[in-house]
DNA sequence: TCTAGAATCTATAGTAACTATAGGGTCAAC
DNA sequence: GTTGACCCTATAGTTACTATAGATTCTAGA
């Protein structure tokens, strides 16, 4: 199949496939005469592969190198645990900030009321004194 | 004083102060003989605003729309306002997201125990099937 | 067979908020 | 007069794409 069969049958766009391919995601299976990208219904699961990898934020390399250790089997995958580990800090840690900046932003913005002018604005000065 | 000073002053990097004046947040007072931006006593208060800003993940174009309201004190700050709320939302909305995350990567990540091989690897065939 | 339109190709710019670098001027002190 | 600290502009890099331009290929109907 061409690349916009590919792209139809994962939800993927034709863009983001070629991408992938530039970033070594995805081999396409070879050209066609008139230079378009082949592929078999491998492809398929491969994108399908990476568009869960994504869901999930990995980063491109990380998935990346998930593709290279599917491809030895018998070593052991201690690696995956660790950056499945490794991601879920990253996000912990971001989700943390989050909830921080919330609170500071609701503290913020109960400073300030309908009906006041900017020179009156408590959000506006709540910025500007260093508090 | 120059830009080394206000960068010192303030905490921020020389190139953030002048890749906040190309994007308009900040006009130096001016320059030296020698083309050296120079600043005044104010130039530091914008900063510090402005970093203020940004720790709450404010974007520079909704910093700069804060401080053109604030040239202009008589008039209704409600635009302040429905920017905050709007801000608070999309934090929100990153907090959900982020946490259903979490989850789906802990399930993931119970999926594997120590001591297996990349074929046994639970998250590597979790990620692989379409679940 | 001709042709219009759909699909594909490559290459490049844009997104956000910077950081890092190259290659060059300015200035103070020794 | 020269060394070193500081400054200048302009450009590339970061991330995972999307969007565009300009060209080529394929397909289906007249």
């Amino acid at each position: 199949m061409k690349i916009g069969k590919l792209a139809t049958l994962t939800g993927c766009s034709v863009q983001a496939i070629r991408h992938y391919e530039k970033e070594q995601l995805l081999v396409s299976g070879g050209r066609s005469e008139g230079n378009f990208r082949l592929y078999d219904d491998s492809a398929i699961e491969q994108v399908l592969f990476i568009k869960h990898c994504r869901s999930l934020d990995l980063s491109l390399a990380e998935i990346r190198q998930l593709m290279e250790l599917n491809r030895t089997p018998g070593e052991q995958c201690d690696d995956v645990n660790q950056m499945i580990d490794h991601h879920i800090e990253q996000v912990e840690q971001r989700t943390r900030e989050l909830r921080k900046l919330q609170q500071q932003l609701k503290l913020l913005r109960d400073s300030c009321t309908s009906n006041r002018t900017v020179g009156q604005c408590g959000i506006l000065h709540n910025l500007s004194s260093g508090a």
